[in-house]
RNA sequence: CGGGGUGUAGCGCAGUGGCUAGCGCGCAUGGUUUGGGACCAUGAGGUCGGAGGUUCAAAUCCUCUCACCCCGACCA
């Protein structure tokens, strides 16, 4: 490709909207485009890369045994009433209505509309397993699309899903996957960590997602020091730190004048924040539930929602609280009634704890679980946390922070029995077809090797998924001598089917060196008068600093050899 | 959805009631340059986000509205 016939134009500034690094290196490279809020145009150059990266997803679904299909972006809103899975995605669904006052969703995702397919098709043990898969675009009306590529509304996904017979085929299938998406992420040059994962909207049991490890990350991780142990927070457990249990002793009401927070708690009556009992108050789709942790700890919002099986999770509103007769600041489990009341298993870690008394300005001391209060629910609802202790090991927890590059599920068969994909196994008995899902997002996963590999001059593409692979710089080329032999190297390079991007512009060296280095191709070739004196040409690798020069006689071969070792 | 911010040329910005709305980058033409974002000259390019209002006069003041960005809520 001529650089003087491509669509598109480096930028020298960045331009005010762009936040994160890829964000503003895309742009500035005119590889993408944003045309609204969390939707991109991408231009031939980023447009290439995503190719790139979706050949090498393609071949990975293909070597685990996956069959490329395409489905609809546009889906009977019915489809979605029969899996009872609106109201987990709820507004984040695009809908649209057809002339005939018909409802249509633009896919989040498609499930749906695979379960269906498959139940049309398959009906014998002998129709399984099947690993299905499609890329392709994807909506979903983000509360905040953000970062550029990062956080869209409608992107491009590559979604496979796995049909099998029992969990022995799931596992299987569910293996084939993680070692697919292994071997993508390290032929992208992405050092990616896998994690335990909460499921989400998608629904199903267990999950994985994988994640690149940066600072700017949105999710944050737990992972352990000692063993393999990681998970996103949301799904963190950790072994909470004790605190010493002593025989309980009488309750007792103290005086707390305007005494309201843990903190204040704590330093008015002098204790760790760990003897005190907090109380937190959620409206779960619209009931509102008592929540009790331990006062140095945090509610989880992901495993109090799973635990309550709610679809909308929030804190409740001062007025929701007052109106339920509680007492902000001195709310208690002992003595309420008529309002259920979840608790962490913290409160059975320690004893005599300080808890509010639902009394204005009063709280108690000495209270303990279950003599003084009982609970609805009991269950692992905190967060984890940097410095607790493993479950697995007991090694030291750390929290760092990552972008989610894929993530995979064990569905189960609550699709398939809601949709109706069963199959007759050996014995001529009827069962669901147990489901997985496993995704990633193509231009997510773009500006993740983006935000992975740069520097202050621009991008620095792994060799995979760079959109050219040379690039090739003539410098004066108005002089005959160099315009000849540019164009000459050019066409050899051509023939040879090497991927180039020829600087035939008649721009500065200045110019060209700094837009070779913003649009980040892994090889640069300079041809001048001055190279031209001893028929060679200067080579240098994006990633490195030194540069030497090659006979012009040889480039190609030699170019072939560069290439092949850096794969 | 709550809080904050920004909308003026393709991009980055200046312009607090008064003549024909400016600057830098980019773009076009000509010339001089050329190994790390050169220079000179000439030029093209604007519904000042939109609607309504106040005024002799509005990019500028008021009201409403839309879009985008950031923080939070939320979210793959």
């Amino acid at each position: 490709m001529r650089l003087s016939k491509l669509f598109g134009k480096t930028l020298k500034e960045t331009p005010a909207e762009a936040d994160s690094l890829s964000h503003q290196l895309l742009l500035r490279a005119g590889m993408i485009q944003q045309v609204a809020a969390g939707v991109y145009s991408y231009l031939p150059l980023g447009w290439r890369v995503l190719n790139k990266i979706a050949h090498i997803i393609r071949e990975e679904m293909d070597i685990a045994g996956g069959q490329e299909l395409m489905l609809p972006a546009l889906q009977p809103f019915e489809l979605w009433e029969e899996s009872g899975r609106y109201p987990s995605f709820g507004r984040t669904m695009f809908t649209v209505t057809d002339r005939k006052e018909h409802k249509l969703a633009l896919g989040p995702t498609h499930e749906e509309v695979i379960t269906e397919l498959v139940h049309r098709y398959v009906q014998s043990y002998r129709d399984l397993p099947l690993l299905l898969y499609q890329i392709q675009n994807k909506f979903r009306d983000e509360p905040r699309p953000r970062g550029g590529l990062l956080r869209v509304r409608e992107f491009i996904m590559k979604d496979l899903y796995s049909f099998d017979v029992d969990e022995s085929g799931l596992n299987s299938s569910y293996q084939k996957m993680v070692q697919a998406y292994k071997n993508i992420y390290s032929r992208c040059e992405l050092p990616a960590v896998i994690v335990e994962a909460d499921s989400g909207a998608i629904g199903g049991k267990e999950s994985h997602e994988f994640m690149l490890i940066t600072e700017t990350g949105e999710d944050e991780i737990i992972c352990c020091l000692s063993c393999d142990y990681a998970a996103n927070v949301e799904k963190a457990q950790s072994i909470k730190p004790t605190t010493e249990m002593k025989a309980p002793l009488p309750l007792e009401e103290i005086s707390t004048p305007n005494i309201k927070t843990i903190d204040e708690v704590a330093a008015f009556v002098g204790v760790p924040t760990n003897c005190i009992l907090k109380a937190v108050f959620y409206s779960a789709d619209g009931e509102l539930v008592f929540v009790v942790i331990r006062g140095d700890l945090e509610v989880n919002e992901t495993k109090l929602s799973n635990l309550l099986k709610c679809f909308q999770l929030r804190l409740a509103t001062e007025t929701e609280a007052k109106t339920a007769g509680l007492v902000a600041g001195s709310a208690s489990p002992v003595g309420i009634k008529g309002i259920k009341i979840i608790a962490d298993d913290s409160i059975t870690l320690g004893s005599n704890f300080i808890a509010g008394a639902n009394k204005p300005d009063t709280h108690l001391r000495n209270v303990n679980y279950p003599r003084d209060f009982k609970v609805d629910l009991i269950a692992d609802i905190a967060v984890a946390r940097s410095g607790d202790s493993c479950l697995k090991c007991n090694g030291k927890l750390v929290s760092t922070h990552g972008v989610e590059i894929g993530h995979v599920f064990k569905l189960g068969t609550f699709l398939s029995e809601k949709l109706g994909a069963f199959f007759l196994d050996q014995n001529s008995v009827s069962r669901p077809i147990i489901m997985g899902c496993y995704g990633i997002g193509l231009g997510r996963l773009l500006a993740a090797a983006v935000e992975q590999s740069h520097d202050d001059k621009g991008i620095i593409w792994p060799l995979a998924i760079a959109p050219y692979h040379i690039y090739l710089c003539a410098l004066h080329s108005e002089n005959p001598e160099v315009a000849e032999a540019a164009e000459k190297l050019y066409e050899d390079l051509i023939v040879e089917n090497f991927e180039v991007l020829f600087d035939d512009r008649d721009e500065s060296p200045g110019v060209k060196f700094n837009d070779a280095d913003l649009l980040g191709i892994p090889l640069r070739l300079t041809l001048s008068p001055r190279t031209l004196q001893s028929q060679s040409v200067e080579i240098k690798w994006r990633k490195e600093k030194q540069t030497c020069l090659l006979p012009l006689e040889e480039i190609t071969d030699k170019v072939r050899q560069l290439l092949k070792k850096a794969q």
